[in-house]
Parts: C-alpha cells; structure tokens; sequence
RNA sequence: GUGAUCGUAGCUCAGUUCGGUUAGAGCACCUGGUUGUGGUCCAGGAUGUCGGGGGUUCAAAUCCCCUCGGUCACC
C-alpha cells in the first residue's frame, strides 16, 4: 500500500511528517538501523526496543541464503521470526550487487554464496518475492547501484537497468494481493552524481510509480559537496505526500544536510560498525576509544549525553573491554552509538518544529562537517 | 659435571651454510579510515646493546676465542 507522509512541521525544506504504513506510523526524520540477518549485531529486539528504535532493516541476499524466505514466511515474517513487534524494511540486494560485483545482465544478477558458493540468480521479479515473504512492512525494488566514481556511459547503464527492473520488479509485487496489503514497495533513484541523470532516473522511477521512494548509488565514495547537489534534484521531482528514504546515510553532517534538501529516512550501518572497532559518537564528535589516551579516562563515554545506556561505565573500563576483545565492549558501544543516533534524530526533529533546524544544522556542521 | 642445542623488536621467528645496501616478517603496540554490513578490512607509524666481551677483516647478526643465560639428554 502506499506510504503516506502528513507532513507536519517544515523548516525551509527540512520536513518532520509521520508515515502512515499498513502495519503501523513513524515520525520522521528517520534513522534505522541495519540488521542484515535479522538482528543488529550484538544486540536483540529487545535491546532494540529498550532504545525506542521504530524501523530496523533486513537484507533479502543474506536472509534467501539463510534460513531461507520459506522458513522466514512459515514463521510468520521477519518481525515475527525475531520477535520484534516494531517495523521491518528489506533491502533488495541491490546493495550487493555493489559490494559483492556479482555478473550482471539484464535479466538480473548471478551471485556465489557467501557461505557455500552456490550460485543463485537475482532477478527483480525474485527480489520483490522474496521479500514478500520474508514479509516487512517495506520491501525495497531490486536496483543497480554503481561505485562512484564513475563514467557517465556506466551511470546511464546503471540508470536504464535500474528502470527496467523497477517496472519488472513493481508488475512482480502488484500480482501479488496478500504482499500488496500487508506491504509498501519502494523505488530507487540512481544516476551518481549526474544531475541529468539523477533528474531523468527520478522521472523513469516516478513513471512506474511506487509507495515510496529512495535514493540510491550515493555516499559511496563520493565527497559530500558532490552529494547534495543530486540530492536536491531528486526531492524537487518527488511527490511531498510519501516519504522519501536515502539509503546508506548515517554520518551526523550527512544527515543534516539531506534532511534541509527534504530527505525523511535513513538507514546505515556506520553507528554499529564504528561501534564494533571501537569508535563513539559523542557531542564533541566521534572518539576512537582504543587511544591510549583514555587508558585511565574515568569520564563517561560522552559525559553530555546522561541517557546513554552506557553511562554507568568509564571510558577507560569499556577501553579494557574493547582492547582485551570482551564480547560485551562491541555490544555496549553498539548500544550507545545507536542511542546517541536516535537522540540526534530526536534533537533534529524538534528543531524543525521549533524553526531552529538551520541553527541545528550548522552546530552539527561545526563539529561533524 | 659431560655433551648437544638455542639466544635477533614486547611475543613467535626469518636471516648465519658461503661475511657485503639503512637487519626483516607476522602478531602485539601507536595513528587514521570504514556509510542500502561477507563478524571485518584497508592505509600509515614507532620499535633493536642481533645475550655480553674480545679478536680477524675494508666490512661481522654471520667467522674465531672467552663468557653469561635458557632447554634437552646422559652422569
């Protein structure tokens, strides 16, 4: 079904909505956090509910290969699989035909199994099946993201098989009722940093028309000037009554600065990677807490931030942790990096209400640009 | 006590046969990086009484002598 923002407080074009999904509403600015195999690393759904988490992603290549989307759809989806009694979104695979460099054709994509070397075929067709059992609330078109940067003749490759797999991929789930009511299916924007094709990718993705839609094939490799400019070519084209998602965003500056050219949604798994290797978000920016500096550093992890679920701990105890390779470091700064996230989102949102998002943005910038 | 063997970076070791650039590697350590996750990976950095002393030589971790320490075997 589709995906409605009610927009209910902008900023310039900064906008706070909430989302009306067949399984339940969120506010946006959105983060969500990535769950390739069907938990954050390190964490539960629970732990994902103690942090007030709304929308957590799976990924339909890691989650065909195993279990299985019959396993998952016989336990009743996703969400149920995990008991998660939140919101779920499946990307597509479309990622990794970025990350993995599959064969690529126009029929789709020939993967080798990460965890047998089987082959298996990835077709826009499949992609939209898949995750219509693997049953989220959002299932994402399958797309061809390329690495940037690259030559315009690769980008308009990427651009017409992208819009030739959202027509194949959105035909897919329209025969499929059950999908259809339960679930919304989102488009993907590509074309780089080419405006003309980030224009004309917009308008094809527009044509087919979906639920939602999203902006693909950005923050990967490119600078951040080079970013924005797209960015804002695509939301201009975009209809203001469904919510728009860039995927693959989650640095604060990033953020700020597609939230103020009309962006609503986010994933990444930037917090919880740093997380893993020991870096922190914290209100004076990131801190890589293996330095030896904060071997005997008995502050909090970000003294500004009192709700952090790791405030209990110094610095120099989750220092010990990390360095010694305790199972519990990865998991406690997982958990803060992701509270910190979701406070930051928080912040953003109540400076759009109170028309202070551009002062927002530029202290965000100051210390994260 | 006798014999063998080993001693090179914090750790494990390569290099010694046949002397020859500024003595290396992996791990650890110290910095960065990581953006729709292949439980990582990448990039850079610092580190030496070559057990000690003496000798031979233009030149010694490398050859010779003495010595200290470890390990093993046999007394």
């Amino acid at each position: 079904m589709k995906a409605v923002s009610e927009v209910i407080a902008t900023d310039g074009e900064a906008r706070l909505s909430e989302v009306t999904l067949a399984g339940g509403k969120f506010q946006t600015p959105c983060f969500m956090p990535v769950g390739t195999r069907g938990a954050v690393k390190h964490l539960s759904s629970s732990d994902m509910k103690d942090l007030n988490a709304e929308i957590i992603l799976g990924n339909t290549y890691h989650l065909m290969l195993r279990p299985g989307s019959d396993l998952i759809r016989e336990s009743g989806g996703l969400a149920k699989f995990a008991s998660w009694d939140g919101l779920t979104l499946t990307d597509s695979g479309g990622y990794q035909i970025f990350s993995l460099q599959p064969k690529v054709d126009d029929l789709g994509a020939t993967f080798r199994s990460i965890y047998d070397g089987s082959s298996h075929h990835l077709t826009p067709e499949l992609a939209s099946t898949t995750q219509a059992d693997l049953g989220a609330d959002i299932q994402m078109v399958l797309d061809v993201c390329s690495a940037l940067p690259a030559e315009k003749n690769i980008l308009k490759e990427a651009v017409d098989r992208t819009a030739l797999w959202a027509s194949r991929g959105r035909e897919a789930f329209l025969l499929h009722p059950e999908a259809q009511e339960r679930q919304s299916q989102f488009g993907i924007v590509q074309g780089g940093t080419d405006i003309s094709l980030r224009i004309e990718s917009t308008q094809r993705t527009l044509q087919v028309g979906f639920d939602g839609y999203a902006i693909g094939g950005l923050s990967v490799g490119e600078g951040r000037s080079e970013m924005l400019d797209p960015v804002s070519a695509v939301t201009e084209l975009l209809p203001k009554d469904q919510p728009r998602y860039f995927m693959g965003l989650g640095d604060p500056a990033g953020l700020v600065e597609v939230v103020g050219r009309g962006v609503d949604m986010f994933d990444c798994v930037l917090p919880t990677r740093l997380a893993r290797h020991g870096t922190v978000l914290t209100s004076e920016g990131r801190i890589n807490l293996r330095n030896a500096k904060f071997i005997a550093d008995e502050r909090p992890l970000d003294p500004a931030f009192e709700n952090s679920p790791a405030s209990n701990w110094s610095r120099s105890y989750l220092r010990h942790l990390l360095v010694t390779e305790e199972p519990t470091a990865p998991r406690i700064l997982t958990l803060h990096n992701l509270a910190w996230m979701f406070e930051f989102v928080t912040q953003l949102r109540k400076s759009i209400i109170e028309g202070e998002f551009q002062r927002f943005r530029k202290e965000t910038l100051e210390i994260w640009g």
